[in-house]
RNA sequence: GGGCACGUAGCUCAGGUGGUUAGAGCACACGCCUGAUAAGCGUGAGGUCGGUAGUUCGAGUCUACCCGUGCCCA
């Protein structure tokens, strides 16, 4: 075969020459495949080279601020899935509103003081056989400190590694001298405006850990409980003229309780009106210990069978016992006259608490060891003080577990030394035992028993705790500051009120809350955390109020951290010359919550404009997961309404938690857990984000294989587009650039959608709803661009003549997608988009993120064209139906083989079509498109698009060697037989710019 | 036990104020292309919307109860 083309230089299989050299073909290095484990290293590398964080910063210092403040995780272990998310939902909202036009500027920081911290210095210490009691407290606290320090810095490289951006090199720690500074500066401001005060309350005792536990360090687990009914006789001494009938004296009430170790403790028994008792009588008994025939005895009549089951009993209901008998009774105490204590009198008392569904409906209060008797006792002081009786609350337990000389019989004094409720390992001591024979001894034990069931243990130890009365420090929910209706708890209310919460259930949850919470207890008895700065009077126990002492334990500490409170010389250098008598002056040495600490940040972070000049305060948001509706969100608030009036945020948004494949809660034990660090591994860290992007965070979600192979999919379609775009884009010069009204429909009809989409787009982020962003783009790119117009496209884009206005404007819609793509996405795919980016934008300051979104040509909008469009593309809809029953029928192959007849009897319909190509539209060599009055019987149609019908017919012609289509023309041209008219055309404008040159031809 | 949520195809998500045959993508099956090629295109099957009972002419969408899951609390 003669060769007189020039530029087709090879010959086909099928004897065609191959003019794919002469074609504008994707050309790019840009891989198919990632390899983002390995790659997004180096990413980074770039990133933290060019201090990209830094340039942000700059180039944005005039812009609005937007505050995404960081909620501290806590610096202890490696990071999990869920620190995963949460950091990366950070870095989703931080980087959006940074390309949305604010200066959104990240400070991380770590939660760093705290008992989990102490917990492991303690153990290291335990495991060398050394005692911490024996090492000077600023000692172990330097050791608490590198042990933060450590995992600050294995964290801060794990969260580096997820993409997220932030002031890495200048985070905030809570243990920083001027965080301590700070924290410490806040608890005076609270004590100086009299809303610090020091009670003494029953409050949840780690014996193990020799602390006393917030409710968020308590866990539930089965325990069992030696349980026992105790009698309490009916005393016969009276305080009022309804002297007990002749019928109740002798009797006993019985109470029932799971703790026998606080019946040393016992001040009262509560009862309820709301419930119906009645007087008993023994009639026989299986035992000849315990209750006897003849005994009387008072129960709830609900509970009364249950009881005597209990005791192996039968009884006989004497009659009832009235509320009146009730409230007018008081009983002995079960241990009365041991050791020569428990003479005093047990009032009854009408509580909310008591039920009739367990138990006796009698309930053993005993106020140091409960809230809920704590709070009885307290409500019915003036009461139990007007019958005489010693309302002082006793201290009955130490610290040790140990009881004191306020339990006689049971005490240091007593015959084998204190009995002990719990010892060093969180076992059960001889306390319960002792008690126990004592009320056999005093013949008071009704029936003993024991009980599985969920009891309260330390979150660290997870060991039992117990209720045990001590002296704390606490913050006042209701005490009017300034006027009667200005508290705290109103204060947190309104400031709830005032923030915007995403998703809206927030708000109910944390202000149900802060209605029901109690006062903030802020002391913990521990070692490593900020001290409560204060000094109590000896005499009266009233808070030393002195700016000047104050001002000094503030320069002290952002000198020399915290530690100076421990220093030897610490009381008198603080104290000073401002106060005279120091001896009258007790230093507190009680440790801060650590919810202050991080309570306190927007006061050291969010203030600190030194530090951080690109923050504001408060905050524009706080972002967590919904856990922390009890925690950060809650301690944050109540620490700024306390100091500041307000709530330190203007928004919350929360997330929920990460469940298994199943649904179900991951754990250890379960061995369902997943970690960021094997994703990362595995897949790259844009995979984490993609799927961070597209679950519904509001909700819990889940993780597994499925779901990361679908994400790991759809981010393969998409780098494969963007692969196509560079590709193409390789053969774009931006001077050719077609202007909008100067493109063909097709590509008009694309910017549109680029204006459409800019609108969902930024309105799906500022909703923060990263899954609507993402399936729009993704559903775009599958459905619009990879599946119509690129497909569309190529014909012109590959074989169209260098001058063609139509590939031109092809290619200046490409780099408007490329534009936009690369912007809109680059906030979730951080390090793909870079790379994509850089492919054409190289240089060593160039960044994807240091772009803002496109602002796009008002124009490009154009609802009648897409209106318009949506007709031509249910018309192709029915070629391309008619096409695949001829392709099923292996009549056809590719679709450049049908040249369809396309009758159209809706003449509005054929109007759309008016002016369009339909052939380049439906990817055929020819069509045929005409007006019908009525449609061929025979034609392929489609139930939804009326008025159309498709008869198909092969293409008539030869095949063009270049672009594959078949036209009657091919072989017209003498220059060239084997091509189309466009395709010789295209070959002689080649050959005109000397682009084929050195071809064998 | 209490408070707050959630439960739409195997998976991830759409389904304003209740209204015709519940929508996408992925996965799956089948087919086409071989000039996006460890790619691209098309077709198909697959959900009675956790369950039950109500309100209504009509409920995935409202109510009650139940089941399951989660967070928080006791």
């Amino acid at each position: 075969m003669t060769d007189t083309a020039p530029g087709a230089t090879e010959t086909r299989d099928n004897g065609e020459r191959d003019y794919s050299k002469t074609l504008f073909l994707p050309r790019t290095d840009f891989p198919m495949r990632a390899g983002l484990p390995q790659r997004e290293p180096e990413w980074l590398k770039r990133w933290e080279d060019m201090d990209l964080y830094k340039l942000l910063r700059e180039q944005s210092r005039d812009r609005e601020k937007f505050t995404l403040h960081d909620g501290p995780p806590y610096a202890n272990g490696n990071i999990h899935i869920g620190h995963a998310l949460n950091k990366t939902m950070k870095d989703l909202v931080s980087r959006s509103m940074q390309m949305l036009g604010y200066n959104s500027a990240y400070v991380p920081g770590w939660d760093c003081h705290g008992l989990p911290i102490e917990w492991k210095i303690e153990e290291q210490y335990r495991a060398k056989g050394k005692n911490k009691d024996e090492v000077p407290i600023n000692e172990f606290r330097a050791e608490c400190r590198t042990f933060a320090e450590h995992w600050v810095d294995v964290q801060r490289e794990e969260f580096k590694r997820l993409g997220v951006m932030g002031d890495w090199d200048n985070p905030y720690l809570t243990m920083s001298f001027d965080a301590e500074a700070t924290i410490a500066s806040e608890l005076m401001k609270v004590a100086m405006s009299g809303q610090l005060y020091r009670g003494s309350k029953p409050v949840m005792w780690s014996v193990v850990e020799r602390t006393a536990l917030a409710e968020a360090e308590i866990e539930y687990h089965e325990h069992e409980s030696d349980a026992i009914w105790v009698k309490f006789p009916v005393a016969s001494q009276a305080w009022s003229d309804e002297a007990p009938e002749e019928r109740l004296l002798g009797a006993s009430v019985v109470i029932w309780t799971t703790t026998p170790w606080t019946i040393p403790g016992n001040r009262a028994v509560s009862f309820s009106s709301r419930i119906a008792y009645g007087l008993y009588e023994v009639t026989g008994a299986e035992n000849d210990f315990g209750p006897q025939p003849g005994e009387k005895l008072i129960f709830a009549d609900k509970l009364a069978d249950e009881s005597a089951a209990k005791a192996k009993l039968t009884f006989n209901r004497l009659g009832d016992v009235t509320f009146a008998e009730l409230s007018a009774m008081t009983l002995h105490h079960p241990l009365s006259g041991l050791a020569g204590g428990y003479d005093f009198l047990v009032p009854l008392l009408d509580g909310d608490h008591v039920t009739d569904d367990a138990g006796t409906g009698f309930v053993h209060t005993a106020p140091s060891h409960g809230a809920d008797d704590f709070e009885i006792w307290m409500a019915k002081g003036r009461e139990i003080a007007a019958k005489g009786i010693d309302t002082t609350i006793p201290f009955t337990v130490d610290d040790a577990g140990y009881y004191t000389k306020d339990a006689p019989g049971f005490g240091p004094d007593a015959e084998g030394g204190a009995a002990r409720v719990i010892d060093d390992k969180g076992k059960k001591g001889d306390a319960n035992q002792r008690v126990i024979t004592a009320l056999i001894a005093s013949n008071t034990l009704f029936a003993r028993g024991r009980l599985k069931h969920q009891y309260p243990h330390s979150w660290r130890s997870k060991k039992p705790v117990i209720f045990r009365n001590t002296p704390q420090w606490f913050v006042y929910m209701d005490k009017p500051l300034g006027s009667d209706t200005d508290t705290l708890r109103t204060r947190a209310l309104s400031a709830i009120d005032a923030t915007k919460f995403v998703p809206p259930a927030g708000k109910t949850r944390l202000r149900s809350m802060i209605a029901d919470r109690p006062d903030w207890v802020l002391s913990r008895q521990r070692a490593w955390g900020v001290p409560i700065t204060v000094f109590v009077n000896t005499d009266t126990g009233e808070i030393l109020k002195n700016e000047a002492v104050n001002a000094r334990i503030h320069d002290a500490f952002l000198k020399e951290g915290a530690d100076a409170w421990y220093a030897e010389d610490a009381k008198a250098r603080f104290l000073g010359a401002d106060v005279p008598d120091h001896a009258a002056w007790h230093k507190v040495t009680d440790i801060l919550d650590v919810w202050f600490d991080s309570g306190s940040t927007h006061a050291f972070v969010l203030r600190n404009s030194e530090k951080w000049p690109d923050l504001k305060f408060p905050a524009s948001m706080y972002l967590e997961g919904s856990d922390q509706h009890r925690g950060w969100f809650h301690s944050s608030l109540l620490e700024s309404c306390a100091t500041n009036g307000h709530a330190p945020y203007e928004s919350v948004l929360t997330h929920g938690f990460t469940m298994d494949k199943n649904g179900f809660k991951m754990s250890k034990s379960l061995g369902n857990t997943i970690a960021p660090q094997d994703i990362i591994k595995k897949f790259g860290a844009d995979i984490l984000r993609l799927w961070t992007a597209t679950i519904d965070y509001a909700e819990d979600h889940r993780i597994g294989d499925e779901i990361l192979a679908n994400t790991v999919e759809m981010y393969r379609k998409m780098r494969n587009s963007f692969r196509w775009l560079l590709g193409n884009l390789a053969h774009y010069e931006p001077e050719e650039a077609v202007a909008h009204a100067d493109m063909p429909e097709l590509e008009q009809l694309i910017l549109h959608r680029l204006a459409v989409l800019d609108g969902e787009v930024r309105a799906g982020y500022r909703a923060y709803d990263y899954k609507r962003v993402v399936n729009t783009i993704a559903n775009f790119m599958n459905l619009e661009l990879s599946a119509f117009y690129f497909d569309i496209r190529k014909d012109a884009l590959y074989c169209d003549p260098i001058s063609s206005v139509r590939r031109k404007a092809a290619l200046t819609v490409l780099d408007h997608l490329y534009s936009c793509l690369t912007a809109w996405l680059a906030p979730v795919l951080v390090f793909t988009m870079e790379e994509i980016w850089l492919e054409r934008n190289p240089g060593e300051t160039s960044s994807v993120h240091a772009r803002t979104f496109p602002e796009l040509p008002a124009n490009w909008r154009n609802d009648a064209l897409a209106e318009k469009w949506a007709q031509i593309r249910a018309v192709r809809r029915v070629v391309t139906g008619a096409l695949e029953i001829e392709r099923r029928n292996k009549v056809i192959g590719a679709s450049l083989e049908a040249a369809p007849v396309v009758e159209i009897a809706d003449p509005e319909l054929l109007a759309a079509l008016e002016g369009h190509d339909m052939a380049d539209i439906c990817i055929t060599s020819q069509i045929d498109v005409r007006r019908a009055e009525a449609l061929a019987s025979e034609g392929f149609t489609l139930a939804d698009v009326p008025g159309v019908a498709v008869t198909f017919a092969r293409a008539e012609g030869e095949r063009c060697a270049r672009s594959w289509k078949v036209l009657p023309e091919v072989g017209s041209d003498p220059d060239y037989p084997d091509l189309t008219v466009r395709d010789a055309d295209a070959m002689r404008e080649r050959a005109a710019a000397g682009l084929d040159a050195g071809g064998d031809a």
